[in-house]
DNA sequence: AGCAACATTGTTAACGCTCACATAGAGGAA
DNA sequence: TTCCTCTATGTGAGCGTTAACAATGTTGCT
């Protein structure tokens, strides 16, 4: 029980009798004749208000437990207008990312007394995101978190009628929606500098599918990074994420370095990319990081057992979900108080760090 | 919208406008009162009952867009005793087992027309699980799957009081509850077969976390392999499913090895402890497939991109989430008839299938 | 005593919807 | 015509809870 209520913060000390009146699932009325009071004080008793004798309350609680009485959650939704329900709305949670940030949203969650509703889209659509989080609404959810990989999605759902507390994760900024992510600018520029910092001329870079947002992020950190050093800034190589484009990609730069190009580096959009780019470079017959050094993204759990193990950029989802929570609430709070004034600019950023490995050495002489 | 309904085959076309009447959402009374015909005859048009003439299911439709008018899904709820939200109870979804389930259970019930609230535990206990399945069953879920890793927290919840439809995944047999998991024991036996008809003399097995059911099968498919092969069967290695325990315990064997064992074929518990491993066999100088053979589980993304590639077993997680949703729905329904008879012993099965890649090949001589 | 303040409980009316039933008109068969 | 059936619509009563207010009793103070 001890645990129930740690996990559990908001959840009711639920008893396990069953005893129904009539064979239907007693109601709060059931309650109140058998407690000898009226429905009202069963309320009181049940929502801890103030102002009910203690021996009354001792005599509803006793039975609620012989009835096995169980609150309706949704008559009272009705009549307070709150469902204590969150919607989700989240991309390919088959990827590392997405799914960490579900699930730190889901805790975040649930330590605030909230369920959680939950979609998952297979297409990154603005009319996918549209219709979900119209689905999510006519379900009565008192707010949504959007794990949103592109501008477009983000606008679409800014663009929605109605005052509906919504925010963004990922979801870059100036969309009129307020929005929590990783700083995957600092992230990228950390990685880069590390790279340049060990003496590569430069760093090249596979990145991930380019219509995301964390793969523009990443793209414009190793950018801004090469920018500063000085040195040349090679075209990026577009990606979709998955370990087979990292091989192809990373085949591709092989053929380069076989034609005369210096490549000596790469930093990568995720580690699942990075594993692709580290086996075509063994095919090849390049050695990491004697040859060619790799850096990826995300810090799988696996990534460290790789072999080289993998240096990678950590993320901490769960931060990430609390903050977009947090924001949320806010949303909601604001909302209820009448002050239809969005606080649409909020913008939260949780700080990425980089986690140097095995992968990544100074170049070859 | 096409796409929309594609997606969301039970959600309904939703307005776009908003215009309520006195600053409140309308209700059906606002719509009935605009077009003129009583709030029932709203209803009617709403959920698409026959006997409305053409002519005044037009004058409602238009209305409702015109008011922007959304059902009240809580207040249908309440007199339809019927949330159409089923409840999702998972261990540990960083995990790509957990998580696969998770995602196909998703599709599957909006596929059926149904939400889905979700809990994601951390920690694997009878006490836990039962106060999620209360905390969902409180929030008035109709059914519940819980992707339950072990025995006992299925018996805890078959143990719970009261008709509540519940089905488990992966919860082993016998618990008095429906059960739909992947042939991990075929899977396993499969994957050692291939290993002893590539010549190997008997197969070593580091298994998952041996609270875990899917790891007890996977032991029993490996063990009835080798006594059916009429080989040698060495004791298994306990790990925790995580890429650490597997090269922790890939070390072992190497030194074991080392002590003069004949260690040729492993057969390990998931992917991720399976990249452990070949990073243990490599620090240790040993080649795979050519001095040592590999065969994971779970067929993760990466796995074809390891170096060498991962030969694997597959699950078809998608098929898993679509049938623990028929079978709840058809817990659901018995239910709802009134046949108190639980279907506690309906079992279903998904075949897991052998992924021969590079990791796996003849001993050495 | 007399009155105000408070604590405790009860009564009634929503919340927004669906269900069961009532009603009215149209059409057909006897 | 008369009655019966069928279609189209309306009426009223809940579903189980909370909120607002009313109605007690109880205490303390002047």
């Amino acid at each position: 029980m001890l645990l129930t209520s740690q996990v559990f913060p908001h959840g009711p000390e639920v008893s396990f009798q069953m005893n129904p009146p009539g064979g239907r699932t007693p109601v709060m009325a059931d309650v109140a004749r058998l407690a000898g009071v009226s429905h009202q004080t069963v309320s009181r008793v049940v929502n801890g208000h103030p102002n009910v004798r203690e021996e009354t309350v001792l005599r509803v609680r006793r039975a609620i437990d012989e009835l096995g009485y169980h609150r309706n959650s949704t008559a009272r939704a009705l009549v307070t207008r709150r469902t204590n329900v969150l919607g989700v709305i989240a991309f390919d949670t088959t990827l590392f990312g997405p799914a960490q940030t579900l699930s730190g949203i889901e805790r975040a969650a649930r330590e605030a007394g909230y369920f959680l509703s939950m979609v998952s889209l297979d297409d990154v659509s603005p009319d996918g995101i549209v219709a979900a989080a119209e689905y999510l609404i006519q379900q009565s959810v008192e707010g949504c978190v959007a794990i949103a990989p592109q501008r477009s999605l983000v606008d679409a759902l800014a663009a929605l009628p109605g005052p509906h507390p919504l925010v963004a994760v990922e979801g870059g900024e100036g969309s009129g929606l307020p929005v929590v992510c990783v700083d995957q600018v600092q992230g990228a520029h950390d990685a880069v500098r590390h790279l340049l910092e060990l003496g590569h001329a430069t760093v090249h870079h596979i990145e991930g599918d380019p219509l995301w947002l964390e793969s523009e992020a990443r793209v414009v950190g190793w950018r801004r990074a090469l920018e500063e050093a000085g040195v040349p800034v090679p075209e990026p190589l577009p990606g979709d994420w998955s370990p087979r484009s990292g091989y192809e990609l990373g085949r591709s730069l092989v053929a380069r370095r076989a034609e005369g190009e210096r490549v000596t580096a790469i930093f990568v959009g995720n580690d699942q990319m990075a594993i692709g780019v580290l086996r075509a470079l063994h095919e090849a017959g390049l050695r990491v990081p004697g040859d060619v050094s790799v850096v990826g993204f995300d810090d799988v759990p696996e990534a460290e057992y790789l072999t080289p193990s993998l240096t990678t950029v950590f993320q901490d989802f769960a931060q990430v979900g609390k903050e977009s929570l947090a924001l949320l609430l806010g949303e909601i709070g604001t909302e209820r108080n009448g002050s239809s004034g969005s606080s649409g600019t909020a913008r939260r950023v949780v700080p990425a760090r980089l986690r140097v490995r095995g992968s990544s050495g100074p170049p070859p002489p």
